[in-house]
DNA sequence: GGCGACGATACCCGTACGGTATCGGCACCA
DNA sequence: TGGTGCCGATACCGTACGGGTATCGTCGCC
């Protein structure tokens, strides 16, 4: 008996209906079927009366209903006292500027359902660093955006975004439903300042050295091809700004959503981060 | 977080000692180290200091162990309360004259650790019947020997035992270490009482029909080859009894164990007693 | 009697769990 | 100081189980 068969069956006691239950719970009803099978195979009775006139709890399935709910609540008040006893906790999540999309707030929303006594702080950084001051300390976790420089650091995926190219509305390429990079090739980009991670600055400059202003962040980014007619980059799959157009580019690498965490850092706050965030950015 | 993982964690917090508590969990000490780390980053804690002078408790690793150990306890309270809600419970088992072997036995310890409040009928039956009275509903579920006629049965394969003759010490082909059926042709050999299982009944004869005294038990069978120098039949693994020799009979299938009990019949005590069987009779 | 609703069954596939082999660090000792 | 043994961690592999889709069986109900 496992605490995951417990709450398909509380749930499916809530519902009497498998259908609906398999729902709740994110799965399909067979395995439902089978795993609320399973559980009357392992305690020996069986739980529900299925008829055509519907699910109904036995005398035994409302025991059990009741001592499942109350060993599931058991359940978070024993993370609650772990948590407490392990101390004030905290966790600095350094959050790249164009990254607080739904994924992000999904996690957050589970994380503090998961750890409700931690401190999260929140560092949210500018383009200029896709560490987000990983290697200097300043946070213990950064969910950002490949590719960069990962030596001493170890980097989960996420996700994979296409790119595009980011082009007024009215530029004669703004039309094409997609383009290369050598489409682009006589225009001007945009810049990192000195110093940015070399792998970063290349990725975005899709491999040349270019000529343009430099930016700091997404908005500067943009704002330098409304006034200056200059090209932009950007993930695709976010709406693109008024009056801006965003268009795929067939030969740029997907930019790779990534968690990444100093190499060795063995805390279990941010492999539990991490962990969830596979989970929030799977669907 | 898992049942089993609190489980593993309870064990290991008291040994303190990986390789100990792995062996005590009949598990490898490496899933067992994984496990562990597991639930650090579930529950977002170091639960165990491990250092060169051995394994400590943390305080958070301590708080869980308290924990979990409540939470365990009431499990068992669960399977009490929902087997007295499911009202009092009886099983008759039907066992095979000569099955109460080491399996046997351990699935009835297990049995009755996992269900306290059922009642356990025990009906043994001789050698006429494989099915010990499944049929006529005189038993729920059979723990048997094949080959029988299976029609209207489910029938679940827990061991299978190599046959040898049973011979008198003093008979020349006692002396051989592995025996034909062909060897024992001209011998008379014991038989069953009319009505028995045929393909039983043939099984035991070797295929052919013999001649020879009617036998009911296994006793009777050995008294048989005692007196009257007699052919007998058994699984090997057994001790040989006194003054008899039992040589492996190279061209006889083995025997399967099972357990098998009435097409349709979907009593959870009986799933749960094969699956317990099914555990019982692996090691 | 055809149809729709719903749980059960059959079958397939990927993941996660447990296995073996090996590593790395540390104490103890010659 | 190098050898050895202990012990937990890591790497890698095979299998069993959990979840998926497709389909069935049964029972009301127009």
């Amino acid at each position: 008996m496992e605490l995951r068969t417990l709450r398909y069956f509380v749930t499916v006691a809530e519902e009497l209906h498998f259908g609906r239950a398999a729902a709740r719970l994110h799965m399909s009803q067979p395995p439902l079927s089978r795993a609320i099978k399973q559980l009357e195979n392992d305690v020996g009775a069986v739980l529900l009366h299925r008829s055509s006139a519907g699910v109904m709890l036995t005398p035994a399935g409302a025991a059990l209903l009741d001592e499942a709910r109350t060993l599931l609540d058991q359940v978070d008040r024993l993370r609650v006292r772990v948590a407490a006893a392990a101390g004030a906790a905290t966790i600095t999540v350094g959050i790249l500027s164009d990254s607080a999309d739904r994924g992000a707030t999904r996690l957050a929303a589970a994380y503090r359902r998961r750890h409700p006594g931690v401190e999260v702080r929140i560092r949210e950084t500018d383009l200029t660093d896709p560490t987000c001051g990983l290697r200097a300390g300043l946070v213990d976790v950064a969910l950002t955006r490949g590719p960069f420089d990962e030596t001493g650091l170890t980097v989960h995926e996420l996700r994979a975004d296409p790119v595009g190219a980011v082009l007024r509305a009215d530029d004669p390429l703004a039309r094409r439903d997609r383009l290369e990079l050598a489409d682009l090739a006589d225009r001007r980009w945009f810049q990192f300042p000195d110093g940015t991670d070399p792998i970063w600055q290349s990725y975005w400059n899709g491999g040349e050295p270019r000529e343009g202003p430099v930016v700091r962040v997404v908005q500067e980014c943009l704002q330098a091809v409304l006034w200056n007619g200059t090209v932009g980059m950007m993930p695709l799959g976010h709406d693109p700004p008024e009056e801006l157009a965003v268009v795929p580019l067939i030969d740029m690498a997907p930019s790779r959503v990534v968690a990444a965490w100093n190499e060795g850092d063995a805390n279990p706050l941010i492999r539990s981060l991490v962990q969830i965030a596979t989970a929030a950015y799977r669907d």
